[in-house]
DNA sequence: ACAAAAGTGTTCGATATACACCCATGT
DNA sequence: ACATGGGTGTATATCGAACACTTTTGT
């Protein structure tokens, strides 16, 4: 009779240069088989981040990636078990980062964001949500490096980019940007993955606030 | 030993020209005489935005208006009664709204954003995020119009944004950006409040989605 | 007549956009 | 040698920022 309180977290990474989130198979009803995006009750003495922390750990071994509150879904009858109202969160995980396998048995995998199978609950609306801020700070902020290592390529980054807005841009007007933005420190380091090698880059942005006063970063 | 489930509302208004919360005094513990911004818990059948509704109802007695989800906050001590996990909502009132008076015992009235007096709980950080997130979508939304009566002239409109964003607009750009945004109708009204008349206008925007394509709105 | 607020255009600088060729490497 | 993807500059259009005077009304 009582309102009970879960988390869940839509997991963004970026593989073969597709966005893909996380999700686990469901053992138990309801929507037994059912995919679904991880998530849990958050446990009492847990303030509302920890609980998003300790199943993002959970599921994918990693601790320290981009984690942000995205919104709190409470229509009373989303979940047919009672009344649950989910806060949901998102996060970001560099397409790098190995993740401990078969760290929870539950774990599905990896589906690109935009063929996602049936979901539990209203996790589809979720992730949507989830998908339409990701698109929106990618273009005001420095959201867009938390999906790549420390080192990356300009050709990797704009990659980044380019699949998260959904649209090609242009090289030579995305370096433009980039060296205006004098966020971005040049490595004498190459890749040299593929054919000519791609020089590699380090983000140095002082954080993320810093931002917001500069207006649009990057409305290419 | 179960969590709890609120709203708290932070509800703006535009008053002499100065952007203003409703605080209510608490006439029990915790926190019994502090100001606070108004809220309850959650009702059982309820979703999290009837519950916001209904608050702002009980303490304004309107219900048309702007109402958005802010952030829900969720320390385990926020709140010395035990666990409560507040989802916070912001609502916009124009400032010509009568609303009905005493319509709670417990409303203290308006108070400047700059100058609140202490608050219960983390009340002031919530109002402090509300703050932000209207300065914010002030920018590349069309909230400020929620702010003013169906019927405003350009100073009014002006004033808004100004008090908002907290510094002085060029009135020759301001009325070139509204122009050319082409969301304003003319009527063939006028203001004569104070001394020369001012020509009134009505918002004809679509909605609030139709903005985001678009960018920044407002970049003064 | 004077004070107060409404209304009106132009110039300049910054930034977004469009666009094509050469270079370094692996095969 | 050639195919592949990395790397580079310029010209134009759009938009934001700065700036001063005239008009209308109430007193």
């Amino acid at each position: 009779m009582t309102i009970q309180l879960a988390v869940d977290i839509v997991i963004f990474s970026l593989l073969d240069t597709s966005l893909r989130v996380l999700l686990i198979k469901r053992g138990i009803p309801p929507f037994k088989g059912r995919m679904a995006i991880p998530g849990g009750f958050v446990h009492h003495n847990e303030s509302l981040e920890r609980a998003a922390l300790r199943e993002l750990k959970e599921e994918t071994g990693v601790h320290d990636v981009f984690l942000e509150q995205l919104y709190s879904f409470g229509e009373p009858r989303r979940d047919p078990r009672g009344r649950v109202v989910s806060v949901a969160y998102y996060a970001l995980i560099p397409g790098d980062r190995k993740l401990k396998a078969g760290s929870d048995a539950a774990v599905a995998g990896w589906f690109p964001v935009n063929k996602l199978p049936p979901l539990a609950f209203d996790h589809r609306r979720i992730v949507a949500y989830a998908r339409e801020r990701l698109r929106n700070k990618l273009e005001y902020t420095s959201v867009g490096f938390q999906l790549l290592p420390r080192k990356f390529s300009l050709p990797e980054l704009q990659a980044v980019y380019e699949t998260i807005l959904d649209k090609d841009l242009d090289k030579r007007n995305f370096r433009k940007k980039m060296d205006l933005l004098g966020i971005l420190k040049p490595l004498n380091e190459w890749r040299s993955t593929g054919r000519k090698p791609a020089r590699l880059y380090t983000f140095v942005g002082k954080g993320f606030e810093q931002f917001k006063d500069k207006g649009i970063l990057f409305p290419f």
